[in-house]
RNA sequence: GCCCGAAUGGCGGAAUAGGUAGACGCAAGAGACUUAAAAUCUCUCGCCCUAUGGGCGUGCCGGUUCGAUCCCGGCUUCGGGCACCA
């Protein structure tokens, strides 16, 4: 053994035997019991950024831990490799998006390969091979069949320069990002995904998996279940078709207090009223502008128009106004809602800036009438002005007045999903075709398996001005007047069901085969918890499917949820004289600090000159604040990188980057390695005998058995590897200060050190590797088995408990393990400082937790 | 705007079931070794005071409790998501 820590030597002779003996490939085994660890695939953008660092460092160590373990372990990986950067690239690079989707595939595969992460690199897929999405194809063809697909019209922002469609993020402030022109919202057909028939199992199943509570409770309110009331207004002065307005409220009790009711600028009612009003005419054109996102429809300002129209109120029979309203959206619900300007902010909002009445019908439980002069009374309380219904509270009044409505024909009580059904057609190129095509009738046909797949042409024209599939003949025309479909699917299709392919990545023949009931579900699934709803809960959806359809056999893919927090670095800028800043990296950038640690300036390292600090930051592009993870494991090897990024926070929260920080990972492996050198150094050591130990052996021997406690709960049931990894590192400090070469004490020692490279070995797995056969194994380490408890090394004979007057720390005391609670409590008013503090004073009680702390309350 | 989180020394973080706040690491300071530097090792390190002791202290205001970083109510600031970024 070398007496110098040389990390790429390790690094290059472990991953050599790693790969020499294919010690990843998962072979499936009915006898023994299987761990399938997957982290979220990576679109291949370029380069591997940090949070792929970071994520993939997390899965492989649980992976490596599990395996450690006995059990059978899946770890795979691939890319999720449609999307829009690679139509960016080909239009600001003129490289096709297949040819810079997999030259990047390639390098970030070297990237992956270099950081040791035990995958089975047999099962790599990318979503745009034909050999992946053909499965999407024919599964979409299924489900066609099946009833759950449909086609209808839904908003997109239109681009009126570029003549394209845009995605959310392409439009900064109502612009389209390149042409810079307004954006409207346009209505075109587009394919749906019924997943509103899966909303109420969605809801209830997340009762069965193992994911953080505020995940799910974000996924809960995401699906939005409701009990409300539907029901009809009439509007006399329409024909037949359009003289019913339907309206859905989960506050029905505030019924009597409706003053007027708002639809969508594209509803029936609104179209006809405009026929006769240009002013009318002019702002459902207005309604159209602006972007179709939420946020955006929350935010702007809510305006309306009155159509003239006039609606009969259900129960009393009173004329209620019909607005149109820029808020309320024709593919969302019915297209018309009721307002209660008394018991809703919007409404109380909307009716105040356009004179509308507001009218109370719901007081306080006291009987107290509410004061609307600042805002609406929302809290639900008893009802008043509503007759029949007048004193009832919300329960109560929720039922008279559903029953009454549906005597009468109008209304019914009805649940209601705030999920909407899944849109996944896209009028992008870089994507899987959706299969499908047009008959010169206007006919819609999905196609037929011996028409699939329909390959993705890779020969095409890239520009701004929407997808190039139109213009290629060859795939457009079919003949005869058919034509294909030029839209794409939505990533998020491919992303739904990769987990599920890498079981059987290999079959050319089917979607899936029994290997996906052998490894599913996904026993932990780790990502970003910026998927916490739409990726994994269109995922969940679409497994569903699957298993209705036979592919796989249970109810959920992921039956453990970690969700990785982002990583941050400190930002750096220079002011241009034309008051543009320059951002600078990190690593180029020197920080002087004063006395006291803290940093007061920092300058550019190349000139010398002071640049501003801007705060801790997101890394990304536009700051130039990203540190490269290849820099790094040039630098320092990849057990340090890895090291550093399990031990600076733990997974859930943002990880800052500190230079100083990987330094000291560096630092405490030099440090590891020559602690197992010098006590090799040292000769053979004999066998423990428990009861021969000294007191000193006794302590090494004990906290190596706690520090392996501790590991294997912190890794296994926590995953906070930050305090594991604190934990070892305790540990090899007890061992560096430990100087007995007896052979005892070279046995408690090489104990010691062997539980450090044993539970270190699924984080810094290289290093690991050399030392465990350093120390003398024939097996890897990756074949050892993790190290167990000793618990009667855990015993102690005496333990320290703390004194509080009051609640405040005023003795500590050291008693035997099994002193009773008399003993105790004479040991705490005995102690000097004690009766100083209770001089004068009468106690009150005395708490003791055993083991732990005596409180003596006094006055 | 709506939904979900987070906030602890100079910094990253720890305190797992309401029981010693600050483990571990970084930075900083002092010292040892060295011709010197690097590396390494040892010690100090929340703030304040009348210092073998004491007061204050976990974003802010209030509550529950013998005892609150932890539970409850109300704020502030920052972050994630909002259905076509992935």
């Amino acid at each position: 053994m070398d007496a110098q820590y040389s990390p790429f030597e390790v690094e290059r002779s472990a991953q050599q035997y790693w790969e020499k003996n294919r010690c990843f490939k998962a072979v499936e085994d009915a006898n023994r019991e299987k761990f399938y660890c997957l982290s979220m695939f990576p679109y291949p953008s370029g380069k591997l950024h940090m949070g792929h660092v970071r994520n993939y460092t997390i899965g492989d160590v649980i992976a490596r831990f599990q395996r450690m373990q006995g059990k059978n372990v899946l770890q795979p990986m691939g890319w999720d490799a449609f999307g829009m950067p690679a139509e960016n690239a080909a239009i600001k690079h003129r490289v096709p998006p297949a040819k810079w989707t997999y030259d990047n595939i390639d390098y970030m595969r070297t990237q992956l390969k270099a950081l040791g992460f035990a995958y089975d690199w047999d099962r790599e897929l990318a979503t745009c091979d034909v050999d992946y999405y053909r499965w999407e194809q024919w599964f979409f063809a299924k489900l066609v069949e099946k009833g759950l697909v449909y086609k209808k019209n839904s908003s997109v922002n239109w681009d009126p320069v570029d003549q394209t469609v845009l995605a959310n993020e392409q439009v900064i402030d109502g612009r389209g990002w390149r042409s810079g022109a307004k954006v409207e919202r346009r209505e075109i057909p587009l394919w749906f995904l019924k997943i509103t028939d899966y909303a109420e199992e969605l809801l209830a199943d997340l009762d069965q998996v193992a994911w953080p509570e505020q995940v799910k409770t974000m996924q809960r309110n995401w699906i939005g279940k409701s009990k409300g009331v539907e029901l009809d207004f009439e509007v006399a002065e329409v024909a037949a078709e359009h003289s019913k307005l339907t309206v859905f409220t989960t506050r029905p009790d505030t019924l009597m207090g409706v003053t007027y009711l708002a639809v969508a600028a594209d509803h029936p009612i609104a179209r006809l009223a405009s026929e006769l009003d240009p002013k009318l005419l002019a702002f459902r054109e207005e309604c159209r502008a602006g972007g179709t996102s939420e946020a955006d429809m929350a935010t702007m300002e809510k305006k309306g128009l009155d159509t003239g129209y006039r609606a009969r109120h259900p129960l009393t029979g009173r004329q209620v106004p019909i607005y149109v309203a820029n808020f309320v959206l024709m593919e969302y619900g019915t297209g018309a809602v009721m307002a209660v300007p008394a018991h809703d902010q919007r409404d109380w909002e909307f009716a105040t800036k356009y004179g509308l009445p507001i009218e109370p019908v719901v007081s306080d439980l006291d009987g107290n009438v509410p004061d609307l002069s600042e805002g609406a009374y929302t809290e639900h309380g008893q009802l008043i002005n509503s007759g029949e219904f007048d004193e009832m509270l919300f329960d109560e009044a929720f039922d008279a007045i559903a029953k009454r409505l549906e005597k009468e024909g109008r209304g019914r009580v009805r649940i209601n999903f705030r999920l909407r059904d899944w849109g996944v057609a896209r009028q992008r190129y870089w994507g899987a075709p959706i299969p499908v095509k047009y008959g010169p009738e206007g006919q819609t046909v999905p196609l037929t398996d011996d028409e699939l797949p329909v390959r993705l042409p890779t020969e095409v024209e890239i520009d701004a001005t929407g997808s190039p599939l139109k213009r290629l003949r060859s795939f457009y025309e079919l003949g005869d007047g058919w034509t294909r479909e030029t839209d794409t699917f939505d990533t998020f299709m491919e992303s739904s069901w990769y987990y599920a392919r890498f079981c059987c990545a290999d079959n050319m023949e089917a979607m899936l085969d029994e290997r996906a009931r052998y490894w599913l579900p996904v026993d932990i699934y780790i990502g970003g918890i910026e998927h916490a709803i739409l990726h994994l809960l269109y995922a969940r959806f679409f497994h569903k499917l699957m298993r209705d359809f036979g592919l796989v056999d249970c109810d959920e893919p992921f039956q453990r949820l970690l969700t990785q927090g982002m990583v941050v670095a400190e930002t750096y800028y220079r002011e241009e004289p034309n008051g543009a800043k320059s951002w600078f990296n990190p690593l180029e950038v020197e920080v002087t600090r004063d006395d006291k640690g803290r940093p007061v300036s920092a300058v550019l390292a190349s000139d010398g000159q002071p640049v501003e600090m801007a705060g801790i930051e997101k890394m990304s592009k536009s700051k130039n604040n990203g540190v490269d993870p290849q820099s790094m494991i040039d630098r320092f090897g990849a057990d340090t990188v890895r090291l550093f990024m399990m031990f600076a926070a733990p997974p859930e929260q943002s990880l800052e980057w500190s230079d100083a920080g990987v330094e000291g990972a560096h630092r405490f492996l030099k440090r590891l390695w020559k602690l197992a050198h010098e006590h090799l150094a040292q000769g053979e050591p004999g066998h423990i005998v428990a009861s021969e130990l000294t007191e000193a052996q006794r302590d090494l021997h004990r906290k190596t058995h706690e520090t392996i406690k501790k590991c294997t709960d912190d890794i296994g049931r926590r995953t906070t590897f930050n305090t594991a990894i604190a934990a070892v590192m305790e540990l090899t400090n007890a061992i560096a200060k430990f100087d007995d070469d007896s052979l005892q004490g070279l046995a408690v020692a090489r104990e010691a050190i062997e539980a450090c490279v044993l539970v270190l070995s699924p984080i810094t797995p290289h290093v690991c590797h050399t030392l465990w056969q350093a120390l003398g194994h024939e097996e890897a380490v990756i074949d050892a088995r993790w190290p167990s408890v000793d618990e009667k090394a855990l015993e102690r004979d005496s333990i320290t408990l703390v004194v509080q007057i009051n609640g405040k720390l005023r003795a500590q005391l050291v008693l035997p393990a099994d002193a009773d609670r008399v003993t105790v409590e004479c040991e705490a008013l005995a102690n000097e400082n004690v009766q100083r503090h209770l001089e004068g004073k009468t106690i009150r009680k005395v708490i003791v937790v055993p083991g732990k702390l005596v409180n003596i309350v006094a006055s």
